[in-house]
This record gives C-alpha cells, sequence and structure tokens, in this order.
DNA sequence: CTATGATTCAAACGAACGTATGAATCATAG
DNA sequence: CTATGATTCATACGTTCGTTTGAATCATAG
C-alpha cells in the first residue's frame, strides 16, 4: 500500500491547522506555526495539500462532508416518517442546528474547536473560504429551507429566509460562546465543567431559535405598532 | 491652530481603514494598502496612530464611544419615564439593538461598512481588539443586562446573559447579512434597493430577537419534552 | 537485493510585512 | 521675514511570509 507514513502526516497537520486557525484565523496562522506544533516539516504541507488555501479547504471538507450528511439522513428520516404532513420547524430545527451541536460532543469530529472554527469563519472575511463552503454545501441549505417553507406555509418566504440566517448567527456566537460571552458579562454564569455546559447549551439554543422562528411577523412600518403586536401575544 | 492637514489625513486613513478591515479583515489588511488608498505616505499611518494595532482600535473608537452614549441615552429616557415601573423588553432591546442598526443608515457614522466589520470582529480571533472593547464598553454591557434582569424577574439570570449573547449572534449576522446571506439562498430574495432593505431589516430582527428572548424557559432535559411545550405554546 | 516511487528534509527564494529614520516641506507665531 | 514645531516624504531596516527545490530517506514490489 502507498501511504503510510503520509496519512500520519495529514491528519496531524489537518488536527494542528483546525486548531491554529480557530486561534488565530486564517491569516493570524502560518505555515511555519503549523508545521512546528505538527513536528513536521515545513515543505509537508505544500506537499500533502499543495498550498495553504487548500489546506484550510480540507480543514472544513473534512468536517462538513459527514456532518452534511448526517443533516441530510436526519431530514430524510423525519420526512419519511411524516409522509405527506409537513414536518415541525421544531423538527427541522434540530435536524440542523442539533445535529451541529451535537457534533461538538464528539472529539473525534473536531469537538468544540471546529464548531468554533465554523462559526467565526462565517463572518470572517476570507473570500476564498466563504465561496468554498457556499457551492459545495449549498444544496443542504436548499433541502432545508425548502422544509421550513413547508412547515411553515403561511409565513413569506423571505421572512423564512431572513429568519435561518439569524438563526445562523445566533448559533454561530452560541458555538464561539465561552469567549465572547465574557465580553457580554465578567460574571461568572456558571462553574458547571465543560460537559455539562454543553449539555445545556443545546436545549438553551433550541428554545431561543424556535421562539424567533415563530415570532409574530414584522409589519414593516412604525415600532409602536410592533410594541403593540408584542404586547399583545405576550 | 496646529492639525490643519493633519486632520484631514486622520479622517482619511480611519476611513480607509474602516473599509479595507472590512472587506479583508485586520490580518489581511496591511500599511501599504490602507495609505495607497488613503493617498496618505506609508509613515503616516505610524506618526498619526503609532502602529497598525492603534489605529484599529481608533477606527473601533471613533465609532463606539458615539453609539455606546446614545445607547445609554435611549436606555436613561425610557427608564426615566418609565419611573419605578420595569422597562418592557422590547424597549430594552429597541435601546440596543435598535440604536444600532439606525446607525447604519447615518452614513457619517460609519454606516453599514463599520457595522459590519462590527459585527465580524465579535467572532474574529483578534485577541488584542476583543480584549479592547471588552474593558472600553463593559459598562454599557452591564447597563443593558441589568435593565433586562428587571424586565424579567422570573427568568433566571444565567439564561438571560445566553439570550443576550444569541441576540449579539443573530444581530451580527443580520447586518453582515447581504453577503453571508447568498450562502443560505442563490435565489434573489428582494429587488429593492438599499435603502429598503435597510428600512424592513430593522423589523424583522426585532421581531426575531423578542420572539427568542420571550421563548418558553428550556428544561435541560430530552428534546422530546421541550418539543411537547412548543407545541403546547404555538 | 535492488529498483521505484512516495515521502521527508534542510535550505533557500523573492515578496510582502510593520516599523523606523532623517531630511524636506508646510503652517503659523513672534 | 524668520524661527519653530507639526507634518509629509522617500527610503531603508530587519523579519516573516508562502512556496520551491533537489537531495536524502523511507517502504514496498519484483
Amino acid at each position: 500500500m502507498v501511504e503510510v507514513r503520509s496519512i500520519d502526516t495529514r491528519e496531524r497537520i489537518l488536527d494542528t491547522a483546525e486548531r491554529l486557525f480557530m486561534a488565530h484565523g486564517y491569516e493570524g496562522t502560518s505555515m511555519r506555526q503549523i508545521t512546528s506544533e505538527a513536528a513536521v516539516n515545513l515543505a509537508a504541507v505544500n506537499y500533502h495539500f499543495g498550498s495553504k488555501e487548500s489546506l484550510m479547504e480540507e480543514v472544513f471538507r473534512r468536517r462538513l462532508d459527514w456532518l452534511s450528511e448526517e443533516r441530510l439522513r436526519a431530514l430524510d428520516e423525519m420526512e419519511a416518517q411524516a409522509g405527506d404532513k409537513p414536518l415541525k420547524p421544531s423538527q427541522i430545527v434540530d435536524a440542523f442546528f442539533g445535529t451541529l451541536l451535537r457534533m461538538a460532543e464528539d472529539e473525534n469530529r473536531g469537538g468544540m474547536n471546529f464548531l468554533r472554527l465554523l462559526g467565526r469563519t462565517m463572518t470572517e472575511p476570507s473570500e476564498f473560504i466563504r465561496a468554498f463552503l457556499a457551492h459545495r454545501y449549498v444544496h443542504v441549505m436548499d433541502r432545508f429551507k425548502e422544509a421550513l417553507f413547508k412547515a411553515l406555509p403561511d409565513v413569506p418566504k423571505a421572512e423564512i429566509v431572513w429568519r435561518f440566517h439569524f438563526m445562523l448567527g445566533a448559533t454561530s456566537y452560541a458555538i464561539a460562546g465561552t469567549d465572547t460571552l465574557r465580553l457580554v458579562t465578567d460574571w461568572q454564569i456558571e462553574a458547571a465543567d465543560k460537559e455539562d455546559r454543553l449539555d445545556r447549551l443545546l436545549p438553551r439554543l433550541m428554545s431561543f431559535l424556535l421562539g424567533g422562528l415563530r415570532a409574530p411577523l414584522p409589519q414593516f412600518d412604525t415600532p409602536e405598532s410592533q410594541e403593540e403586536r408584542a404586547a399583545k401575544a405576550a
């Protein structure tokens, strides 16, 4: 067989790059940092991946290909069980965001580290990686969009797309989480250990996402009239 | 008077840096790009600001000092008018996030460009700028946290902090908006012009945020029991 | 054992980076 | 008009960047 030494090297590079890209960003991480911490030669990245950009793409591909399949599998199962009936919004949200967060519990699939890298990258201005993600996983987004359209037939499609977008943002921050949260508060929220925090994050986030997804529709007028509706709904 | 030529130079550098930091990130933007596009000498940044890091801090300080005052002023007015009674959550959310989005309509205060830079920076791993923001504006966050605690006395404080955090994330994505949204959908949401989109964004976001903020509390158990509650509440 | 292709290695490349320097140029006060 | 301090300028410094090269080393097939 070919590739005996190389598999270890490739994986070690990917693991290290994933960690450093998360900690310092793409531009802020140098090839020398990666290869040094991975204990491989400087030229190894270019040999195995071709370039720094291709390495970044592979870091994402390794995790997201699996995640996308899991998300679609979860959605397929639910739709098969529901038959003709539309899914509940909570099912769709769980298939998408729940599958993502449950991925964080599996250290072999990148754990929290990769999720935080993902969340940060979505807002980061790295043109090439955003273009890569957009083209490679657009079909997953489309499937979930369509599912939400069917589940919420009375809500304008534009509104659903926007709220899906808002949910992505909330989730991104939820994942980046512990660090950014210190910006909001210096007060110790919970002394619980990491496992516990992760267990509690999913229910917390799901409640928030579903509340936002099913909120009364905006009226596109003065804030006062919106306030009236909100007060009435409460 | 001193500083006649320098005021123009300073402002031109800040404007250009703001735009380029938004487009390519902090690490991805070079001093030579900034000074070249601002039509000033390469040494001008170090002369006027001392270093690239200090320039970045000034880019934020110039906008956020004003924004923080506006936010606190809005909150002060509402609390004065409410007397002893707690504010409505929608008022607090509008004072914080509404003030932010209305800032985007004022091109003299940075417009959408700065807001997108801000949103991206919150998830970006630039240690020094995150630390700067955390220390300089922590008192604003604390004021709004306390206001939410009073407005929602039955909701655990930890839950409020988390939901405030989720709201920040949703807003960050809402602002980054138009670009990232193409990742969610290639389909043309609205052909409306920029002004119109901005007008509609605030009501859309406010509905979502308030829906999330007032969602039923999570129970930290199985997803099934959460689904039951969600169905009952709908 | 030997040949072959895959992988690793040390070293170097040119380019771009942030910063520093000292002279030139400007605006203004006396 | 002249002196002074603020600002601009061209240029260079030392460092680090991503990438390339060609030889050395390895694992395996014949």
